[in-house]
DNA sequence: ACCCAGGGTGACG
DNA sequence: CGTCACCATGGG
């Protein structure tokens, strides 16, 4: 992907990108359409976002940001490329004919971790207005009424009960007790070295992390294209498109790495997609 | 009133 | 190792 600079922001020159499709699949919650595009906080800054005719135009982008944007739009990776190893599978060629835009966030470590808590038996629209308020009750503001997402420091703040408040459920003890738990000098950054199995076994320990979490951490935080989140709606397309049906995690995960391989991630955000809006 | 949503936990065999 | 009741909440 070419990256070149225009007035305050960075222009991302490549098709294969939809704003539209990226910030609604359910993989991120911060992103809000504004006249001609999107407006977002990630990594705690503001981000305005704009499809044009030579790309995804990115503003404001200071120059030390720069590699920090191109790789939460993940710019590494060649979409097309992807999708055309994908083309033996008729049920893919589909999927990814209907997702084509879609790119896999880099996000924040633990804003992710939290978020994937949060949506654990819950719907996409409830998920966003959950972190929505999480972030007014805790985290910082930056301008115009919009918050960052909380630090782990800032979100030890708030007591189960008071996450009870804002929607969070029966999840709100595992939120308050990942967040103390990471507040205490946890590493995030280590989860980026290690590998695919290794990882999700270790996120899998802190509560409210199950095996569909953690790959959906992996994959949306740490670039684990492997990881193969496996929800109600992708049992549901593994049942009816691929007639199978998996007992348990191992299973799934099995049938991921045979039939995609190492990037697995990016058909299964397809797959989830086109289940959803057929 | 029921069913569903980007499921996980803990108890029990 | 597998099964299963239970867990808040809001929308359809």
């Amino acid at each position: 992907m070419i990256i070149t600079r225009y007035k305050e922001g960075i222009l991302l020159e490549d098709e294969w990108i939809s704003p539209e499709k990226t910030f609604n699949c359910g993989q991120c919650f911060r992103f809000y359409s504004e006249e001609e595009g999107f407006c977002g906080i990630a990594h705690g800054r503001i981000l305005h976002v704009r499809k044009t005719e030579k790309g995804l135009y990115l503003f404001p982008v200071p120059a030390e940001d720069e590699s920090l944007w191109a790789d939460y739009f993940d710019a590494e990776t060649d979409y097309r490329a992807v999708s055309e190893k994908f083309s033996h599978d008729p049920v893919m060629r589909e999927a990814a004919a209907a997702a084509e835009g879609i790119r896999l966030l880099n996000q924040d470590p633990f804003e992710t971790i939290i978020t994937f808590i949060v949506s654990a038996n819950n719907n996409i629209p409830r998920i966003r207005s959950i972190i929505e308020k999480i972030c007014r009750a805790c985290g910082t503001e930056l301008c115009g009424g919009m918050y960052a997402f909380p630090t782990p420091e800032q979100l030890c703040t708030l007591a189960p009960g008071q996450l009870r408040e804002l929607g969070a459920g029966y999840r709100a003890e595992y939120i308050a007790d990942t967040a103390a738990f990471i507040a205490c000098g946890e590493d995030l950054h280590r989860y980026y070295e290690m590998d695919y199995k290794t990882a999700k076994k270790q996120l899998c320990g802190l509560k409210g992390i199950g095996p569909k979490v953690a790959d959906c951490i992996l994959l949306f935080a740490y670039k684990k294209k492997e990881a193969f989140p496996v929800d109600v709606w992708l049992k549901r397309c593994l049942g009816e498109l691929y007639r199978f049906d998996p007992k348990n995690d191992k299973e799934s995960e099995a049938f991921a790495l045979e039939r995609y391989g190492e990037y697995a991630g990016i058909a299964q955000q397809f797959l989830f997609y086109y289940m959803r809006t057929r």
